[in-house]
DNA sequence: ACATTAAGTGATT
DNA sequence: AATCACTTAATGT
């Protein structure tokens, strides 16, 4: 079987399994000839502050950091890419001939289809295409409304319980294997707090604690 | 058995 | 909620 064959039949499937609202079967042509299918392993820089940027990503399998750092060089985490999802700071950055405001890193072996960024401009011409990328960022922005009311409100269990949440729902997985001094990072929070805030979802029964490792109960 | 690292606790701001 | 100082528990060598 000759290799750009394989090629096409799988991209058209990768698509048709997570990305199935894109549909239009000239801009399936368009994303068949012009993405390239990319692997990467756990832990690989994927995207960093100031780089520029020259390709998004359409994620198909594994999950992906993205992180801002503030003026002291403290990292703030901003989400998770998941597969059938796309970077909404990559989609800004690149509309506005930016460089990267974010970094991006694989916290699990990532498969993506990476898409040229002078393509971002011309497919907005297919529906499909505008409401793909329209309805990342809406999605983004509600997260972005609800992340706001929880530090408006100092709602740290808040947090806490979404950011469990997120990360098992990311890595597929209902044990999470961390410490709490890196949550506590993520979170930019203290250890202790996120110690106490845990010991008192262990005793709702909504987690059960080990060392270096949390199992959310549901 | 000992050193290291993670987690728990109380007091203070 | 964050930070400090200190204790206790788990783990690696």
């Amino acid at each position: 079987m000759c290799y750009f064959c394989r090629m096409t039949t799988s991209i058209e499937q990768l698509l048709d399994n997570h990305f199935p609202t894109i549909l239009d079967t000239e801009l399936v042509e368009g994303i068949k000839e012009h993405a390239t299918y990319r692997e990467v392993d756990e832990g690989d820089l994927l995207m960093d502050i100031g780089a520029k940027i020259t390709t998004i990503p359409m994620i198909i399998s594994g999950s992906v950091k993205v992180m801002r750092e503030d003026e002291e060089g403290r990292e703030l985490l901003l989400y998770y890419l998941k597969p059938g999802e796309t970077c909404a700071m990559s989609l800004t950055c690149c509309m506005a001939f930016k460089r990267s405001e974010i970094r991006a890193v694989a916290q699990e072996k990532v498969t993506m289809l990476a898409i040229p960024v002078e393509f971002m401009d011309e497919w907005m011409k297919f529906r499909d295409w505008r409401s793909f990328v329209m309805n990342t960022y809406r999605m983004r922005f509600e997260e972005l409304l609800e992340s706001l009311d929880s530090i408006a409100f100092h709602r740290m269990d808040e947090r806490l319980l979404k950011y469990l949440h997120d990360k098992s729902n990311s890595l597929n997985a209902s044990e999470i294997q961390m410490s709490h001094q890196e949550i506590a990072v993520d979170l930019n929070s203290s250890r202790e707090v996120i110690s106490r805030i845990l010991k008192q979802m262990e005793n709702k029964g909504l987690v059960k604690l080990g060392r270096n490792k949390i199992l959310l109960l549901d």
